[in-house]
DNA sequence: AGCACGCCGACT
DNA sequence: GTCGGCGTGCTC
């Protein structure tokens, strides 16, 4: 029989193999059903690689000889045959080749392949005598006989030591070997033990837990079980009833047992074997929820416009068949509950639910939801996750066991049988697009999935992306609004001031922190009320200038300006992580006198803690969380109230729900604005509503105070309004000419290497390239550029950029594709 | 990705 | 002649 294989590797797309009759299972069915998805190890060349099962029985003769498979990886399959016409869509989409489109989307550590060790050969021994003076990799082959893949892998890729190596294999001394290392994670199982079901009839007419005369229970038990119990056994019977009762679980882990009564071994073993216990190895689930979530009750009533939203989505769900939505509610309106309901009647039709978030901050917060709401049918996939965790998470949710997959971006690939809602939570958020070689975006994605499940899609935010919210004036989504928030709270009152506006006392000497601002956190904190700042700024000052030439301290290997970070003792790259003391010199003219310029989200921090020495602050970006429990355990305090002022970047904006918040303040709202991006303003509104709807929220009412120097642009504006309607109007409306989408779709090609004139000589080059092609097929492509890219030198790479636009996607598609097959021009570097 | 194949310059 | 550098192309 020939099987369809996408490999884990960078090819095109999947090849054809052979597997052997043997392995065909009777029963299996015609369809292939029992192979789809199931892992193989294949030949690939002179080595083996891990492999994916697409179809089965391609039998029709080919240009090629077709190999045998080597062995199938698994059992059971690792993904439903559902999910290959949507991996090959993405694969297709993205350029990414299939097999490493489906290795992304497994947890890591499933794609084994073959790699060379050294070993012995029959000659070994005149290593010794050749050189007098062995290395160390020459002693271990000695020792043990044989040097590690990783070693082995290091140790060629040397070009002396390599050369040397292949002298030696070519004289017999070492033989070079293929092996094929296992997964390195596998299920984690435990024992268990049980009493036998009719022993437990009889113990239980005697049992009670608070029974401590381990002497009368000998007797009772001897006698209702008629024969005669050691005093141990005894015990553990006790326990293991005991432990029965609490957890509800007929099988006790035998760890459980033993923590009760340490020497439970023993006695167990002689149970065990006159029948009485029964032992069995139970495959456990490793627990990734960490500490103790908080309990969210079901409310028993909804308010009028979750009532109305849901009538609208529940026939949808019910129908079976595919239906975006974009739920528009403004922050505190109460989407989640809208989530929680639709998972409900989604769960009740037979289907499975999948829950997207942009980061794991948020998918803690969600979790905790649907987690008091659904139990144990929740299972989690993030990054926070260790691989051991993520790989039961994922088996959880693919033989069924659980129905719920909460996570983020990489969540979209969850093992769900039959998902029949996705839910897209804060859809606008950038998060979903993001960073690795396999670029793709979260929330296009997950809207492709529900298509192919006939699954019911809802994309929620208080912000949508102009681009979604277009889908829904152009009827491609529904839109479902709720504009007020949950009990009647009034959205937070928005005063702007103005920073341009000198005060004329005290000049040069303002802080950052203006007066109206400083007063309503005085006045907040007076009142025990706690209040947030929000700069979205990372270190003290943006920079350090040369007060003699006026040149920044810019980093070796970017072409971006130094940031001033901690007690202002060390200057770092926030692009490539380079760091340099702050007592430096000026590289221009060597001068000391250098001086901080702009300010940070740590110099913030130094204000409010002068301005308010008796508050408690904290500060929360990436500098401070750099893992994800110290962040949870801030977040926690927030929430629990043990924190005054609360002084984040974007991190703070995002979903959190804290009470006890009641002023906001936005240090300074335009830095965004300035950026070289076109949806500059749209974030810029996205991220000052966002943290607004972090005011109020609990039973005082809230207020926010924005700070900028651009108080009349329309982003600022129109965020202090409420008023997202008019943004999205305003947008439109500027995207239009120049075209920018919505209004056509835009691709960004980007040339990057290590030597600047071969970049720009390629990206010239490219551009031709990309012009001919347009004008020859008679598209509407506009290319634009090459220029250099707004970052034009990142960690030693300098980056030119095209863009391509154009108002049909395929066209796009079909040019990308185009320059892909030539991309044998570009002497370095990568295009995308 | 990883590996072979082939072409070319350098060196025994 | 031969070794090994690197560019090119293929893997069922």
């Amino acid at each position: 029989m020939h099987i369809e294989v996408a490999v884990a590797a960078p090819l095109r797309g999947s090849l054809t193999y052979s597997c052997p009759a043997e392995d065909e299972t009777p029963g299996s069915g015609k369809d292939g059903s029992f192979f789809i998805g199931r892992r193989v190890l294949v030949p690939l060349g002179r080595r083996k690689v891990t492999g994916y099962v697409l179809s089965t029985g391609l039998e029709e003769e080919k240009d090629f000889v077709v190999k045998r498979i080597t062995k199938f990886l698994d059992e059971k399959p690792l993904f439903h045959a559902n999910m290959v016409p949507f991996f090959k869509w993405v694969a297709e989409y993205y350029h990414y080749p299939p097999g490493l489109v489906i290795k992304a989307a497994l947890p890591a550590g499933l794609a084994p392949k073959s790699v060379k060790q050294l070993v012995a050969g029959k000659n070994v021994a005149e290593l010794r005598t050749i050189s007098q003076q062995l290395e160390s990799w020459g002693r271990e082959l000695l020792d043990n006989g044989v040097i590690s893949g990783a070693e082995t892998k290091k140790l060629l890729k040397d070009t002396v030591t390599g050369r040397e190596i292949r002298k030696h294999i070519r004289k017999k001394r070492i033989l070079v070997r293929e092996t094929v290392e296992t997964d390195s994670i596998r299920e984690k199982y435990e024992t268990c033990c049980k009493i036998d079901s009719a022993a437990r009839d009889k113990i239980e007419q005697v049992f009670s837990e608070e029974e401590t005369d381990f002497g009368s229970l000998q007797k009772q038990y001897s006698v209702a079980l008629g024969i005669t119990l050691k005093l141990s056994e005894s015990k553990v019977l006790f326990y293991l009833q005991k432990l029965c009762k609490q957890s509800n679980h007929t099988m006790v882990p035998f760890r459980d047992l033993k923590k009760h009564y340490p020497s439970a071994a023993r006695p167990l073993k002689s149970l065990v074997g006159n029948g009485i216990v029964i032992k069995a190895d139970l495959r456990v689930y490793r627990n990734p929820f960490g500490e103790q979530l908080s309990f969210f009750p079901r409310p028993g009533e909804l308010t009028s416009e979750q009532s109305r939203v849901l009538e609208q989505l529940l026939p949808s769900i019910r129908s079976k068949k595919f239906t975006p939505f974009l739920l528009h509610g403004v922050t505190g309106c109460g989407k989640t509950e809208v989530y929680l309901r639709a998972a409900e009647e989604t769960l009740a039709m037979g289907r499975d639910v999948l829950v997207l978030v942009p980061e794991i901050a948020l998918a803690t917060q969600l979790e905790a939801h649907f987690v008091s709401r659904f139990g144990d049918q929740v299972v989690l996939q993030h990054s926070g996750l260790t691989k051991a965790e993520r790989f039961d998470q994922y088996h959880k949710a693919l033989s069924g066991k659980a129905r719920i997959v909460v996570g983020a971006r990489s969540a979209l690939f969850a093992p769900l049988p039959d998902p029949g809602l996705i839910v897209v939570d804060e859809e606008h958020d950038t998060g979903f697009k993001q960073d690795d070689s396999f670029r793709y975006h979260g929330r296009d994605m997950a809207v492709v999935r529900a298509r192919n499940h006939d699954a019911v899609v809802i994309l929620g935010s208080a912000t949508p992306s102009i681009t979604s919210y277009a889908n829904s004036v152009s009827g491609k989504y529904t839109l479902l609004s709720m504009k007020k928030r949950v009990a009647d709270k009034p959205l937070p009152e928005v005063t702007i001031v103005d920073l341009n506006r000198d005060t004329g006392k005290k000049k040069g000497k303002k802080g950052i922190i203006r007066s109206e601002l400083r007063a309503r956190l005085k006045q907040n904190l007076q009142m025990k009320n706690q209040s947030i700042l929000l700069l979205n700024r990372r270190g003290f000052s943006t920079s350090l200038i040369c007060r003699d030439c006026g040149t920044p301290v810019q980093c070796s290997h970017c072409n971006v300006s130094l940031t001033l970070h901690k007690n202002r003792d060390h200057l770092l790259c926030h692009y490539c992580g380079f760091s340099l003391s702050a007592k430096t010199v000026c590289f221009e003219c060597r001068s000391m006198d250098l001086v901080p310029a702009g300010f940070g989200i740590e110099r913030v921090e130094e204000e409010v803690r002068g301005l308010f020495p008796e508050a408690v602050v904290a500060r929360i970006d990436s500098d401070t969380t750099a893992d994800r429990r110290q962040f949870l355990r801030l977040l926690r305090k927030m929430q629990d109230g043990d924190i005054d002022i609360l002084i984040g970047t974007q991190m703070v904006a995002k979903g959190h729900h804290f009470p006890g918040v009641t002023l906001v303040g936005i240090v300074w709202a335009d830095g965004g604005l300035s950026m070289p991006d076109f949806r500059a303003a749209e974030k810029t509104f996205q991220l000052i509503t966002q943290v607004t709807g972090r005011a109020g929220r609990g039973k005082k009412s809230g207020e926010v105070i924005i700070q900028t120097m651009r108080p009349d642009h329309y982003a600022i504006l129109y965020a202090q309004q409420h008023q997202y309607e008019l943004l999205y109007q305003q947008e439109m409306q500027l995207r239009r000419s120049p075209a920018f989408p919505p209004h056509v779709r835009l691709v960004a090609v980007r040339i990057e290497g290590r030597v600047e004139q071969e970049v720009q000589k390629t990206a010239i080059m490219t551009g031709r390239f990309l012009r001919a092609g347009a004008e020859k097929h008679n598209t509407g492509l506009v290319v634009l550029g090459p220029a250099p890219a707004p970052l034009d030198k990142i960690k030693d790479r300098y980056r030119w950029q095209l863009l391509l636009k154009g108002k049909n996607s395929d066209e796009l598609h079909d040019m990308v594709v185009h320059l892909d097959k030539e991309k044998a021009d570009l002497l370095s570097g990568d295009v995308g």
